[in-house]
Formats: structure tokens, sequence, C-alpha cells
RNA sequence: GAGGGCGUAGCUCAGUCGGUAGAGCAAAGGACUUUUAAUCCUUUGGUCCUGGGUUCGAGUCCCAGCGCCCUCACCA
């Protein structure tokens, strides 16, 4: 995609150099005419930047006498110059250092100029002296620009203000940005072009690295915490000649050699269990599902979800299993069990808050769930839609509308209905309640869990009940016949989780979007 | 799918009552060897999302379309 070495080789016009992308095309060229490569080479050695200020302990002040003075305390209004008068004539020594990274600021003072350098791991200032790295060395800086990558070597110091700085010997030109740099304060706003430019996102804007870096914190934080209690994480087909283990609208693929039409998945379930009756007693996998669905700023079409499978548990094995695959995420990323997420704190303390279902909609409407004409009468009220509908849903529906979107949480709601529950097992002493819970966080649905029903006849029987009344052409709506005789072959008794990673790290990390945790997601084409 | 908001310089944003467009940053030229969103002087930069309409005249008002954001719907 390179450009050619400008057509025109005459020189340009001060006019034509306006343009930020024609000066920076012409500091390319002349990068070219000064035989330095625009696109660099290896650079070995170099020290992360947060390394290199992990050094700052080393500077010294080293007087004539030979001793070697601690540098004082470090401080806004810290004078350091006025300092070294006091400590006699001497001089500043430092560890010697290679760094490489962008521009993101950059200050000229004529035949100084100080650099802002940034890394994945954090800034540090450099500071160019023309006397120090010498004349031709120095004219590098007149073709630089914000956004360049660029390697320094040199001693790391403190400026007379006390900032930590790599007063720089060398410079190496390491690569030439071609595209103008965002607002240096402001960065790119724009929702749309931080997510279709992504990398300009991570490179300019203050915090979008550190995200998504926790989110890979987070995610090897779950695994950990499986593989600690002895799962086995597995990969289960992506393709589904039935998309089943949700309620979900597919997307719709088409295999050419074998004529078949096939689904993307939109749950992990199905397979996972056929693990278990297989004997891989404690299973997982973390990976992307696919929903067609509407986008929002929770919804992204594609996202991550983990199952976990746990042969002899049940819901509340997982539910404690729930509590530690978040607390331990939460140490990976540090910060402490009080979080903000918007405007509300989230208190992570373990335990968390265990209510069921019948309390929190008994407390939240005044009505008894159990009590159908009241339930109904209350639906009315709330101009729910009663007609043709099962009691059980209206309930969940008002449920959802009355007690979800309040439930700041970190909180499970057990026991479910078990009528909209079909992968459930009910309880032994009451079947119209199933051993499920979700958990809640400032009311968002994050993980949902049950003891799983291993009855294959009532199995079989509830997916004919859910087929009921549903479209032909509602894809999911297909008998998973292979999966009933899967239970046939006995799957132990088992707890079954399922969490949303990216809610997870939305709540984690304080983003208030989906798409702000998904390095790129699903956008209209430009 | 419905409703609301937004779309102006490379970036971040102003733009009054309808009178042919403004700032900061970036860029170009100049001054400055301890600055830090450096500062100071000078200069440049516009398909006002697209297409229609009203009007003597539209960035501004009206209609349609496109895109993004928010809310809702959909989403076990």
């Amino acid at each position: 995609m390179n450009q050619p070495p400008s057509a025109a080789d005459q020189p340009l016009t001060e006019d034509q150099l306006k343009d930020p992308r024609v000066a920076r095309r012409d500091k390319l060229r002349r990068l070219r005419e000064a035989g330095i490569d625009p696109w660099g080479a290896r650079f070995d050695n170099r020290l992360m930047i947060s390394a290199a200020r992990e050094l700052a302990g080393q500077i010294k002040y080293r007087t004539e006498a030979g001793q070697e003075l601690d540098l004082p305390e470090i401080s806004p209004d810290l004078d350091l110059r006025k300092w070294r008068g006091e400590q006699g004539p001497g001089e500043e020594i430092g560890p010697q250092v290679r760094v490489a990274g962008r521009i993101m600021l950059a200050r000229d003072k004529g035949k100084l100029v100080f650099l802002t350098l940034r890394d994945w791991t954090g800034e540090i200032q450099i500071f160019i002296g023309k006397g120090q790295v010498g004349d031709e060395n120095f004219d590098l800086t007149k073709l630089m620009d914000l956004g360049d990558l660029i390697g320094v070597d040199g001693r790391l110091g403190r400026t007379n203000t006390g900032e930590l700085t790599v007063f720089a010997e060398k410079l190496h030109f390491l690569t030439k940005m071609l595209e103008p740099a965002p607002d240096k304060h402001a960065g790119l706003t724009d929702p749309e072009l931080r997510q279709r430019m992504r990398y300009a996102d991570l490179a300019f804007n203050d915090g979008v690295m550190k995200t998504f870096l926790d989110r890979t914190a987070i995610v090897r934080s779950v695994r950990r915490t499986l593989d600690t209690d002895g799962f086995c994480e597995v990969e289960g087909p992506t393709l589904h000649a039935i998309a089943g283990g949700a309620a979900a609208r597919p997307f719709l693929t088409h295999h050419n050699a074998l004529d078949m039409q096939l689904y993307l998945r939109i749950a992990l379930e199905l397979h996972l269990k056929r693990l278990m009756v297989g004997g891989i007693e404690r299973v997982y996998e973390l990976g992307r599902v696919y929903r067609n669905e509407g986008i929002s700023p929770r919804h992204n079409p594609e996202f991550t979800m983990l199952e976990a499978y746990q042969a002899y548990g049940d819901y509340r094995t997982m539910m404690d299993l729930t509590e530690r695959i978040v607390t331990n995420a939460i140490e990976a990323i540090g910060g402490g069990f009080k979080r903000k997420f918007g405007d509300v704190e989230i208190d992570f303390t373990p335990p968390f808050q265990r209510k069921t279902y019948a309390e929190l909609f008994q407390t939240a409407t005044g009505v008894d769930p159990v009590d159908v004409p009241a339930v109904m009468e209350l639906a009315k009220s709330l101009g729910i839609e009663t007609a043709g509908k099962h009691p059980d849903v209206i309930r969940n529906e008002i449920f959802e509308e009355k007690v979800e979107d309040s439930l700041v949480g970190p909180i499970f709601v057990i026991d479910y209905p078990a009528s909209i529950c079909p992968l459930t097992k009910r309880k032994a002493d009451n079947p119209e309640i199933a051993e499920r819970f979700e958990m809640f966080i400032c009311g968002m649905e994050l993980a949902n869990a049950y003891t799983e029903l291993n009855d294959p006849d009532l199995q079989e029987q509830l997916f004919m009940t859910q087929l009921e009344g549903m479209a032909e052409e509602d894809s999911m709506a297909k008998m998973d016949h292979d999966f009933v005789r899967a239970l046939r072959y006995a799957m132990p008794p088992a707890g079954g989780l399922g969490i949303g990673i990216d809610r997870l790290v939305m709540i984690l990390t304080g983003q208030r979007s989906i798409r702000d945790v998904v390095l790129f997601p699903l956008l209209r084409p430009e």
C-alpha cells in the first residue's frame, strides 16, 4: 500500500506543505534522502517504558568529592536546579536505557526538544538537546511528527522540575506515521471512528489500552480459576446443524460440499453436556457465540461466553464457582472489591447476596407470585399483554420489568419458575421450581446456571413443549435428537454455568458499552 | 422495527434572527537548551453527510435518503 517515492520529485511549495498529509509524505521523502529507512528495523534490548521508570531510584547526584546523593522527594513545586546548586558542584548520574515508542507530544524549544514517548506499558519524557545528540542526529527531530515511532538511547535522569526523563544520546527513527494525528488532548472521540479505527483508538486515547489489557487479564484469570479446579478446556464446533442450547436467532451459512445449511452456534451447552456423558467430568469452553439479534450497548452479534459443567455438582456448586471466578478476576486486575460503575458503587466482597425469585418478586410488587389472579391483574395494570400466555411467562415479564433493572448486585437470584427453564432440573420437593440462578449486576444478567436436567425423557418432552406453537422458520425450533440420545447414555447429575465474559469485563473495567470492551465490534461497512 | 439526538477544517468543537464560515489543536515559516496540553509572532486549510424543496439569499427552515449515538422493541 506504500505510495511509490513521490512521483513528483520537484520540491513542494510552502502552500502544499500546509496539508498535514503532504507534509508527512515530504518528511518520508526527506528521511529516505538522508539515507534513513522510514520503516525502521529490528531494535533489540530495549526496556519497556514501565521498566525504565522503575529504575528511577538509581538516579543519583554525584558531587565532585565522589559522594553519591539520593535525589530529594519529587513534588510539583520542587526546583531540582536549586537543590543541585545547594549540593555544590557535581553531576547527575543515572542508568543507561534504550526505549522505543510512539511520539505522543512534542515541545520544540529550538535547540532542545522534549517528547512524550508511549509504549504499551506507559509514557516517559525524552530530552533531545542539539549539543547532546549532535547536529546530524538532532536534524532527525525536524523529520519527526506526532505519532511516529522512534527509539532512544540515553541516560535516565530528572529535569529541573523533577520529571523523569531519558536524556537522549542517540535517536533511531523506527516508523513514519503518514496520517495526521488526532487532537493531542481530546484524542479521537467520535465513537464510530474509535471503533472503525481501533488501532488509532488504542494508540491515541488514554485508557483504551488499559481496558483491553484488563480484558485479557480477566480472561486469563477465569481460565486459571477453572484450571486450578481441575476443569478441562475444550473446543466445541462453531458450525451447528441445529442451533440449540438457547433461544436466539442464529446466523445462517452453507456448506458447499455437503450442500447443507449450517448455523453459527448460539450457545456452547449441548456439546459440553455430550462431553460430560462421555466422562469429561469437569469441562468448560470459553469462546465466541453468535446471535442474530439487535445491537445495543449490552449486545454485540458475536460475544464471548464461558460455559462450565461439573459432574456430581448442582447449581449451588456453580454459585460458589461463580463467586470465585468473579473475585479472582477482580484480584487479577486490582482496584479492590468496591468498584464504581457509572454512578453506583458495587461491593464485590464475598459472599454475594442470594435471594429467591419469589421473595424478590413479592418485595418489589407486593404481589404473591403464586397468586395467579393477582399476578394477572398486576400485569394488566402494567400494560403487559396477557392473552395466550402462560402465567409463568407473564410473571417473568413482570419480574424483568420490576425487579431485574433495579438489582445493583452482585446478587444471585435463585429458584426460577420451572416452566421458563427447559434445560433445568426441578427441585426434588417442588416440580414448579427449577434449580437455577442468574447473577445480576447493575441490572445486567452476567451469569446463568442450573442444576442440569439429565432425564432424557423429560428433556425430550420439554423440547416438544417448547416447540409447540413456534414458527417453523424459527430455526432453533428443532429437536436435537442426538442430544437426547446422548442423555440416554447417562449424563451425571451436574451443575452448569454460563457467564457473559464481555459483560463481566464491562462491569469490572467500568465501561458502559459492550463496544468498548470488544476490540472490533460489528459495524456497517464504510 | 419505532421514537429522539447528532453529522461543520486532518482532530476537538462554536456558528445568534436565514445574509456566501469561526476558534483551539495539528500543519507550514520564524524565536527560544529544563519544557510538559510549552510559550510567542506569521501563514494556510471547508463537497457545512447526500439529494431535493422554500427563499432574492440556506450550515441554519422543510422533505427524503445515508451514517452514528441514545431509549424502546427483539434477545431463556
